[in-house]
DNA sequence: TAGTGGTCTAGACCACACG
DNA sequence: GTGTGGTCTAGACCACTAC
């Protein structure tokens, strides 16, 4: 606790690091609950006001969530809530539904210079490709092409993918090991190619949203892009600013 | 402080929708200081604690600024950072650029009912109508077509608005005492019509971002419905999720 | 030096879940 | 009843700003 250095930070931000360090290292699993505000206040030797408030901001970012009475528990994609916590998309009008996955394509490659660099690969590793579409009410609507480093996703095919039912961040973070903490999007208009036309049942040149997404683990570590093409017919892209 | 009512809520928030209505009420202007948490504490008869807590949240919320050392103000659109903290458009590539605003069109007019029905006014009440440009490095890249409640924006003319530099926002607070705090949007994919690609300076058809904005004031009052139409050739809307 | 926000502590009590 | 998180308090000290 020297006096304030460049790399200052208060002790709650300390213990912070910490508690993300072994949610990083799997020291509790999702779901699991985490110890009780007094038992790492003792653990840290510090008050419990100290850790309340490193936790305070944990649940701000979704790692953890509190539950009254019951204990502190490290976050999980499982909850209705968020189940598809990370898609942006609503219909215009009616109430939101669960859309249905349909597997196109599962492959192995190498990443390509523009991927690897997103996902901090070299070009050249390899890399698991998945080709699906979202289908809301029998239409579809979201076509998604998604690069994951094959390295922390050995044994994902096909197989995986269709017996799992929920959203692709469940099966990744309970059958791998890696869970999606947050992710920066970078959204265009273009017009649908031919193989979006088809696979999104519109015309050729339709006006289509392009979603790039890259998706977060622990410690901002990049481990998922996602070009993701939006029908904007029925559907549009929700955001809140403030 | 008696027992858990339904409508129960922890002495701090009671705090925070007291300053929340001070704020609106304009007991404080943007950009004045808010008198110091101590000074608050003994004038509602709480420990200061619990008005650093309201205070966070109004922090978080960007109602107010702290400066350790100085003071708390009421947030302002006039900080650098803020000029265009509302617009999510950033370059492909390059360092992002603030627009020039090129006013197209300025006029009065009565509500249809789609935006009465998002400002919370009646069908037919006044509105005023802003038809501008938002021109990157000589580039017309957004094309925006707001409206505002009458009421609120007196005197609102195109001299007003040819005047004034800095952001719409910045006027707003500073000549009309209107601010605004929060904002939803949705977006869409579409195609130019001619009024849009002659604007934005690109063939009919073009694929564009549209983004509807409502944006909102001190207690959820909705205050302005902007349709923007992008230009994404260059630029990406950008978003972080968590 | 005085005043402000920022951190940290210790202790009290409340609300909730569970056995 | 016991243990958990949630709120509230009071007081100490630190860091920054202004005079």
């Amino acid at each position: 606790m020297s006096t304030a250095s460049p790399t200052f930070s208060p002790l709650y931000r300390q213990i912070k690091r910490l508690l993300v360090q072994s949610l990083g290292a799997g020291e509790w699993k999702p779901g699991q609950a985490i110890p009780s505000e007094v038992e790492l206040a003792s653990r840290y030797g510090v008050s419990q006001g100290t850790v309340r408030k490193a936790m305070d901001e944990l649940a701000d970012e979704n790692l953890v969530v509190r539950r009254q009475g019951k204990g502190t528990f490290v976050a999980t994609h499982d909850e209705e809530v968020h189940l598809v916590r990370f898609l942006r998309l609503f219909p215009n009008d009616g109430q939101a539904q669960y859309p249905q996955s349909r597997l196109l394509e599962v492959k192995r490659a190498r990443a390509p210079s523009d991927i690897a660099r997103v996902l901090d690969l070299k070009a050249g590793d390899g890399i698991v490709v998945i080709r699906r579409l979202l289908v809301f009410g029998g239409e579809p609507t979201v076509f998604d092409d998604i690069a994951l480093p094959a390295s922390l996703f050995r044994g994902l095919d096909a197989a995986t993918l269709t017996a799992h039912h929920g959203s692709l961040y469940t099966l990744f973070e309970s059958k791998f090991g890696t869970r999606m903490i947050r992710a920066d999007e970078r959204i265009r208009a273009l017009a649908a190619d031919e193989a979006a036309a088809s696979a999104l049942e519109v015309p050729v040149g339709t006006p289509l949203l392009c979603v790039d997404r890259v998706a977060y683990t622990y410690g901002d570590r990049p481990v998922e892009f996602r070009r993701g093409l939006y029908r904007t017919d029925k559907h549009h892209y929700r955001n809140s600013l403030s």
